[in-house]
DNA sequence: TTGACGCATTCCGATATAGGCATATGATGA
DNA sequence: TCATCATATGCCTATATCGGAATGCGTCAA
């Protein structure tokens, strides 16, 4: 009855921009959680919120190497994003050439009867 | 201090599966509400919540045809975020799976090749 | 005009988020 | 052992979500 949790599926876990962020950061390799921290510019406790939420939804991998942890892009989970994603690319070149004889139609049909279409 | 608007970007609007639902069956062409509900298992004021959703970040339309609100696709709000996650497709094949290929190939050749390995 | 239909909006409640701040946990080195 | 650095976690507040139920509003047909 809230939000499903951000930890729910990589789509969730991606919908905040500092998490993409750290991600992007992650593409240059590990990097401890003080760096990231920085780099973004918040503070400790956030970045270390954030990580656990992309932790739990596996996109990224913790790695212990002394006091630091060494936090790593696990980029498998963003592929279905990726995959669902894709199934409309061939509908956002068509919207654009069909907007035009949308708005023709929309013009048209206000002074015509509307086209009657399947119901149900 | 709450998550973002679900109206923010496209990623949050496709964070919500039913959203998602609908954008997947809109590729099917314009649809008005109570089909949508129906198709979807929910409710009307529940589908017209989440199309209100996705009309603001722009990723459908809507169009008046006598009683009926006709909902059609728009996904070029969508590119954005394909290209977004397009720039880690590089990583789910390679990157972290250096454990998992590591031993993979401990099983398949004791010494192909010297996997070039630089972290950071 | 009335009534039925299609849809949008509002109010409600429950939930969990993100941020700030303080603190607990853990490893390291003296 | 103690002090210190690196992280994780707990608590708090403000906010916006999603779902449900009821209702408002516009359109069409009789």
């Amino acid at each position: 009855m809230a939000r499903a949790a951000t930890t729910s599926d990589a789509f969730n876990a991606i919908a905040e921009p500092q998490r993409r962020e750290i991600l992007v950061l992650l593409r240059g390799g590990e990097r401890p959680v003080t760096e990231l921290a920085r780099n973004l510019g918040m503070t400790q406790p956030q970045a270390s919120k954030h990580l656990r939420v992309l932790r739990e939804v596996g996109l990224v991998r913790v790695r212990e190497a002394g006091k630091q942890r060494l936090y790593g892009l696990d980029a498998h989970g963003l592929r279905p994003v990726h995959e669902w994603v894709g199934g409309f690319e061939e509908f956002w070149n068509e919207t654009f050439d069909r907007l035009d004889e949308y708005v023709r139609d929309l013009k048209q049909a206000k002074q015509e009867e509307p086209p009657d279409d399947d119901d149900q």
